[in-house]
DNA sequence: CTGAAAGCGCTTACAG
DNA sequence: CTGAAAGCGCTTACAG
């Protein structure tokens, strides 16, 4: 292995200097500079990250703190996210570590190992006991989520509540009197899951200021692929003029329930949506939705919390990003149904 | 930061001394250990990893290199394997680095940085370029794939030929000669995706063993929620009295593709797949299957890759772990058909 | 059975 | 503008 020694000696130069270039130090002669990249180059250096983190204790690495996968229940978004986070982390110089052990306990004894400079926590929930480690620790770390406590944290989040007026808006605004609103599982606003929350909670007070009744229709059958959500909510509110769906699983089969149930989109029927935008073009989402970019949000938590990391922040940092509105022709007027 | 200089000085030892009670050295007399194992406790004390890695040159983390996402196709068990790999390794006491770059140049880079001790490549193609920068470096790092060329390298995967030749026994057992196999989209063989390839080709021998025509159906329409391969394997041979579907999206969307077309499994046709058992939980699959056990592969390659970090590993090492056969029923005998 | 000491490969004030 | 030196927090022969 060759070490900043051997590049120092090859150069003809100390060590310190090759540290110097190696931070690209401005007190370094460009003479000197070239000599030692030479060096470094015809050895095939490349600097020991091990012995650097010792030195700066600084690991340039960033934790995401995944949910277990509870049960067989794969979150395409979830996975989305993993990945854009990585890229975005990537980009601004970070390796990321993968804890997919959502133990606080699991948090805890990471941070601990010090490999990481700082964390972010993927679907938080309200009363997250992760992020009472995170507060306690005092450990640099971002919330992917906006739980009720924050306890002071940072966090990043899509817009939900933005999204939920937005789509309410929409359909009030074409007339729509009896919504419904397809959602997850119940035991996912149990659990505190809070952008499920949000973005119920805000529907209905939205519906209720447009004097729209918003029926919510939780889903309780959620196999791959067949999610009956939307066809239960379709049977069980047949007076309905218009949908929102909010729910990913049942977005994916929504287009086979309209199909099964022979039920034809605006005319019967009109649908919007809340989805990730790579959901949207994975499925050529053929319904007007509110667009949530997750390398938007990705990028944004990364800096968020490098801003964090680097003691460059002031107070707490608190971003949601915006849904896009995209429209796909979805929403008619409610006179047109039947 | 509690050191392990505090530790010693507060157990009245000396900082060697705590460094052997923490390896568990059984140089080290109960009493002292339980007396400095006290006063790691009361002073919170957990080691520092990158101090600990700089000497011994172990870093206790792998590196799980993904392929970017083409695209914005998920790929569920892609994302499942992720978890699983990460979970097998927490569980051998390492941590996971997560690479989604999958450009041999990141590969090298990231090696060069010595942030882990070994790598796992998923989804390995034939001719992949990642391999022989393994090769190269002589890194410690299995394949998870099997690509057509090795170079000496470890690899653990399913085994994809066995699978591919029980199902077409299967069928042929039940008295199938006409026999559909929906597979991947083509840009997948294209590629050298390996599993797919070595699935498909080993169905086509046992199929011409056993005196079946097997005719190949590539999914071209790979819309989420949506994906057509079934149908259009249906129509356009009318005659075939059973199918072998072999891509996850395919059949994600299978039962929807039968009931719109009115096909009853197995009165009108027999079915039989390759699925990961999560996927087939998920979607509480149908069909008489040969099940995957991602966790069994995962578990695999972890021990894998470990044995060849500590030197343990004599040879290459080559896991091909099988599938489980599960039966649902699917499967009829081709006279009952029509 | 325990301790003093060297070493892992960097970074960073501090001299010069 | 460059170098000698201390230090980051561990581990591990080597003495004793």
């Amino acid at each position: 292995m060759v070490t900043m020694q051997d590049v120092a000696k090859r150069a003809g130069v100390s060590k310190a200097t090759v540290s110097y270039v190696l931070s690209n130090s401005p007190l370094i002669t460009e003479k000197t500079a070239a000599k030692v990249r030479k060096a470094m180059d015809e050895l095939g250096y490349s600097v020991n990250h091990m012995a650097r983190s010792l030195s700066t204790s600084r690991t340039d690495t960033i934790c995401i703190v995944s949910p277990a996968l509870q049960g067989n229940s794969f979150s395409l978004s979830m996975c989305a996210y993993l990945y854009a986070l990585s890229a975005a982390a990537h980009n601004m110089g970070y390796d990321s570590l993968l804890l997919t052990n959502d133990s606080p306990q699991a948090l805890a004894k990471a941070i601990d190992a010090r490999k990481f400079d700082g964390a972010i926590l993927l679907e938080v929930r309200d009363n997250d006991p992760r992020v009472k480690v995170l507060q306690q620790t005092k450990f640099p770390g971002v919330l992917l989520g906006k739980p009720r406590e924050l306890g002071g944290l940072d966090y990043v989040d899509s817009n939900f509540e933005g999204a939920a007026s937005q789509l309410v808006d929409i359909l009030a605004d074409a007339g729509h009197r009896e919504v419904l609103l397809v959602g997850w599982p119940r035991h996912t606003y149990d659990s505190g899951l809070n952008f499920a929350l949000r973005f119920r909670d805000t529907a209905m007070i939205r519906a209720r200021e447009r004097g729209m009744d918003l029926h919510m229709v939780y889903s309780d059958n959620e196999v791959l692929g067949s999610d009956l959500a939307v066809k239960q909510a379709l049977l069980a509110f047949p007076d309905a003029t218009a949908m929102i769906i909010h729910n990913d699983a049942a977005l994916v089969s929504a287009q086979q329930v309209f199909k099964d149930l022979e039920v034809e989109v605006p005319d019967d029927i009109s649908v919007v949506t809340l989805a990730p935008d790579q959901m949207a073009t994975g499925m050529r989402m053929p319904f007007t939705s509110m667009s949530i970019s997750l390398n938007e949000v990705a990028k944004s938590a990364v800096e968020v919390l490098d801003r964090r990391i680097r003691g460059h922040a002031e107070g707490e940092q608190c971003v949601l990003v915006d849904a896009q509105r995209i429209d796909a022709g979805s929403v008619d007027t409610p006179e047109s149904n039947d």
